[in-house]
DNA sequence: CAAATATATCGACAGATGTCAATGGATTTA
DNA sequence: TAAATCCATTGACATCTGTCGATATATTTG
């Protein structure tokens, strides 16, 4: 046996460690966009947004959901507007209000996106 | 009818808006442990620290790690102890090693968490 | 014990993120 | 048209997060 396989296997003393052997699945791109998906919802406020968007059927404006989430108007905005970039909802204008909406394409996308990477780390 | 009642159901007119009928399901608390959850894995050098655990039993030293992401060896140090903050991870030392090892139960059960919350919000 | 190695921690720094008051644009009502 | 209302945007600010060089600690080897 070479030295060189013995350093790989024998850890418990002094020989050299950090054998090639150990390389990531992920590419780091594929891990940036995971780690995008996981970025949009890492937000007590948004999981809140998303969590009433979803059970009321585009009938929500932004009045109704600054009334049930603990930050000022501006900042339901901001997070409304991270939502609509990553995809999840979309708005529309009626009058003067506007009415947001889940985009179940896109959460179906997502949540398939996250069971799979999930289970490969399990 | 009266007028409050009125004013919830017609949104198309003046009216003022924002009935109390739109409460979140999630509360403000379980709300933010959900998205710790998320936020750790929000990061592409955590997931692929994740991925390199899941797939090599108990046998990962830092510096295999090391070798394996974008980062120096601070920073890997300092994402590993974030996962073992969150205990998705744990290490042993063997001599001058630490050998750091995917808590698979943790891991199972945060998938858990996200598979139920993210079936909620679709 | 001295040197070498692996890992953790500290300290500094930059950039990202969250928050809100103030403001502006659009629309409706009076 | 003037006032009121909803929502988005801006700008300022504070905090959080990620990164790395330097250093400390522990262990092993010579």
């Amino acid at each position: 046996m070479r030295k060189a396989a013995l350093a790989i296997l024998d850890r418990s003393r002094g020989t050299r460690c950090c054998g090639p052997e150990t390389q990531p699945t992920l590419t780091y791109e594929y891990a940036e966009q995971l780690s995008a998906d996981f970025g949009v919802l890492a937000h007590p406020v948004r999981l809140q947004l998303l969590d009433i968007l979803a059970r009321n059927e585009g009938q929500v404006c932004v009045c109704d959901l600054e009334a049930a989430v603990p930050v000022k108007q501006p900042t339901v905005s901001h997070h409304l507007r991270l939502l609509r970039e990553a995809g999840l909802v979309d708005s529309e204008r009626r009058g003067l209000w506007a009415y947001y909406f889940v985009k179940r394409g896109a959460m179906a996308a997502l949540r398939n996106r996250v069971r799979q990477s999930l289970e490969a780390l399990s």
